[in-house]
DNA sequence: ATAGGGTTAG
């Protein structure tokens, strides 16, 4: 604020700018800016505040940090001019326009600007430390977001639904169990356990951190699950691989009356396609269509990759033909779902006709070709590849070395293995496991071994350790297998 | 004269 102050300094020995001349003035200058607002030309109306030598009404500044922060917006720029017009005519503002500051700066992704004015803030409220908590835990920085919880606390403040709700937040981000029990305790004891938002938060907890009967044990104590809360517990079940109470969970919203958000319908079909349940996601898209949901971005590519996926390619590739439901992400789905089905031939004549192609895209292609042993013409792919695209992730790297361990070259693979550790994709559990299978595959059991041992003993992942026991113990190795087994255990 | 939660293709 140091030069905030020094203009105001300056402008104090000016009265007659720190007051219209004509009280006119303000209220037409007001008017214009709002009339900018209304047509949303939030720098044109900012410009013209910053401009004027006088004070406005409180809830014109209000308004004006609100759309800052507002999405899609995100204007830094203009946050400052704002801020800096405030003090400059009103050097002690009320506190809440200064939390509407902070959370402007923080929404802008400019932590520092929103630190620094609650650090030089005379006086705070709750909703000061609610706002740079919030700031906190939005911005990637939940340990601070913790300290300040703290801090909050010894100040004499006491943490309200909102404190909670944005340390949940944080929780969620660093999935720390005992930490988010402490918190839940908390809760518990100043009786917001009710709050639907705080009740979500410690579903998604509870779920990410694997314990689903106390996700859901949360869940059922909900008062009035909203849209919100029934998507985390649809997703919470999908990802823990129990596809089957995802969809009963999503049929059951309905009994609520609860209308389902886009993500919901696209988890609950995603769920479908985990367990080939075709029936189901017919039924959901009865019910995606009646509901007027299909003609939905999101809805339709999902519905597209359930029927893909469910092997039902007629269903899928009409939905694909409607208009507006081809976007790169239904082109992939519907790709992937010829190439994982044995049509490569089909799947690669729409792959050539795709008008935009990524990453994941090339890689439903090679997926395809892998699956289906097609070793020849996933060589020629890859050559097409590295002639068209630079894009290669963890995914191509491990479809790559499956190419690799078909066609029992080791010495490839290990080309592919080099360039695995010097672009440090190493820690990718699927390229650990990659590794693995090709160097197996190959009969280098002494390089699977130290594979294991080097990078990928640490993740305590039942697909590699399997993966190299269930080699050894084909070779007739099983009292090795059986060494490694009692190692993995330790 | 307010603030908080969830994300479709391999």
């Amino acid at each position: 604020m140091g030069g905030n102050s020094l203009l105001n300094l300056l402008l104090c020995d000016k009265g007659h700018l720190t007051k219209p001349s004509n009280p006119a003035t303000a209220k037409a200058v007001t008017t214009t800016i709002l009339n900018h607002l209304d047509s949303g030309r939030l720098r044109k109306a900012v410009s013209i505040l910053f401009y004027a030598p006088f004070p406005f009404h409180f809830s014109l500044y209000a308004r004006l940090f609100q759309l800052c922060s507002s999405t899609g917006s995100r204007a830094i720029v203009e946050a400052r001019k704002v801020e800096s017009h405030l003090f400059t005519f009103s050097p002690t503002p009320p506190v809440f326009l200064v939390n509407r500051a902070i959370e402007a700066f923080a929404k802008c992704g400019s932590l520092g600007d929103a630190r620094e004015l609650f650090e030089e803030m005379p006086q705070r409220d709750g909703g000061s430390w609610n706002a740079l908590i919030t700031a906190c835990s939005q911005s990637g920085s939940p340990e601070e977001a913790f300290r300040l919880f703290v801090k909050m606390s010894r100040s004499g403040f006491l943490p309200n639904e909102i404190t909670f709700a944005s340390v949940l937040g944080s929780c969620a981000a660093v999935l720390a169990l005992s930490l988010s029990r402490q918190v839940h305790g908390l809760i518990v004891k100043y009786g917001f356990g009710g709050n639907v938002v705080i009740g979500s938060s410690l579903v998604d907890i509870y779920g990410k951190c694997l314990i689903m009967d106390d996700a859901r044990k949360i869940f059922d104590e909900i008062k009035n699950p909203n849209d919100i809360s029934w998507n985390i517990i649809v997703r919470r079940y999908l990802e823990m691989g129990e596809g089957e109470e995802a969809i009963v969970m999503f049929f059951q919203m309905f009994k609520a009356a609860v209308r389902p958000l886009k993500f919901t319908f696209s988890n609950a079909l995603v769920a479908c396609s985990s367990i080939s349940a075709l029936d189901e996601g017919i039924q959901i898209h009865g019910v995606a269509i009646k509901m007027g949901f299909d003609d939905d971005e999101i809805v339709s590519s999902s519905l597209i990759d359930m029927y893909a996926k469910c092997g039902d390619l007629e269903s899928a590739s009409a939905i694909f033909d409607q208009p507006n439901s081809k976007d790169v992400i239904s082109w992939t789905s519907i790709v992937s779902g010829y190439a994982m089905s044995g049509q490569t031939w089909k799947a690669r004549e729409l792959f050539d006709e795709m008008p935009e192609r990524n990453v994941i895209s090339w890689n439903a292609m090679l997926a395809g070709y892998t699956r289906y042993s097609q070793w020849e013409e996933a060589v020629d792919f890859l050559f097409l590849m590295r002639n068209t695209t630079n894009n290669i992730d963890q995914v191509t790297l491990g479809l790559i070395l499956k190419v690799c361990a078909g066609l029992l070259d080791v010495e490839l693979g290990k080309q592919v293995h080099g360039f695995i550790y010097r672009h440090g994709f190493s820690s990718s559990m699927f390229v650990g496991n990659g590794l693995l299978h090709m160097y197996s595959k190959c009969g280098k059991m002494r390089s699977a071994k130290t594979v294991w041992f080097h990078q990928i003993s640490h993740w305590q992942d039942r697909v590699s350790s399997n993966a190299l026991l269930s080699s050894y113990a084909h070779r007739g190795r099983s009292e090795l297998a059986m060494t490694i087994f009692c190692e993995m255990q330790w």
